[in-house]
DNA sequence: ATATTTGGTTTATAATATAAACCACTTTAT
DNA sequence: ATAAAGTGGTTTATATTATAAACCAAATAT
């Protein structure tokens, strides 16, 4: 009947984070943050845990003097991200 | 650009519950329980906590012998959960 | 009579989200 | 040169939420 929501994924900013960078090559923190509107600190800990998770690849450098953290989803956040709209039908039926 | 997710319906449980009883006149606790496959204990918090919303209305009475815990949809739960449905196409977009 | 089942509720604990405090710099103003 | 403010974050403490385990009252079965 209800299938299975992944935890990862069934949460506001991290499901934001995901939909932003699944219609992006990549994006870097400071843009994610004015998108979603988080607060740097909640930020921070999503995008760790999305890459804990295998499902976004963070990479450091600097932008001249500054430092900047880009994002880009993986392959494995892909498939996660349909399998999660996938389960989010079986509760929403046809509204969606 | 994302909207704000209700969060009392940003809950696998919750959100199932309010799926299960907006396609259906009224549902009891031991077949809702079933349908989620929540434990009875979770069900019951979480049944509280829309009732408190003023999304499901609860009633209880007997049936036979046995306590019987009767839930319906109300009209603020069915608008809550279609403006639910409209934040979620914000960060599905047309996968959805 | 006692044990088990039904239909739950309460309460304790684990997990999660969030904000506040902090850190390492860079830029700007004094 | 030095202090103050800004940038780009991370860490840590706290509030909130979810979940399971323990419990309770009544019914049924043994």
């Amino acid at each position: 009947m209800f299938k299975e929501l992944n935890p990862l994924l069934h949460s506001e900013l991290r499901l934001a984070v995901i939909s932003l960078l699944i219609s992006v090559e990549s994006a870097d923190f400071v843009y994610i943050k004015e998108q979603t509107k988080a607060t740097a600190g909640n930020l921070s800990v999503q995008i760790d845990k999305l890459q804990k998770a295998g499902y976004i690849s963070v990479e450091k450098s600097f932008k001249g003097k500054l430092p900047c953290t880009t994002c880009s989803i993986t392959p494995d956040g892909v498939s996660a991200f349909e399998e999660y709209v996938m389960a989010l039908k079986s509760y929403l039926g046809d509204r969606i």
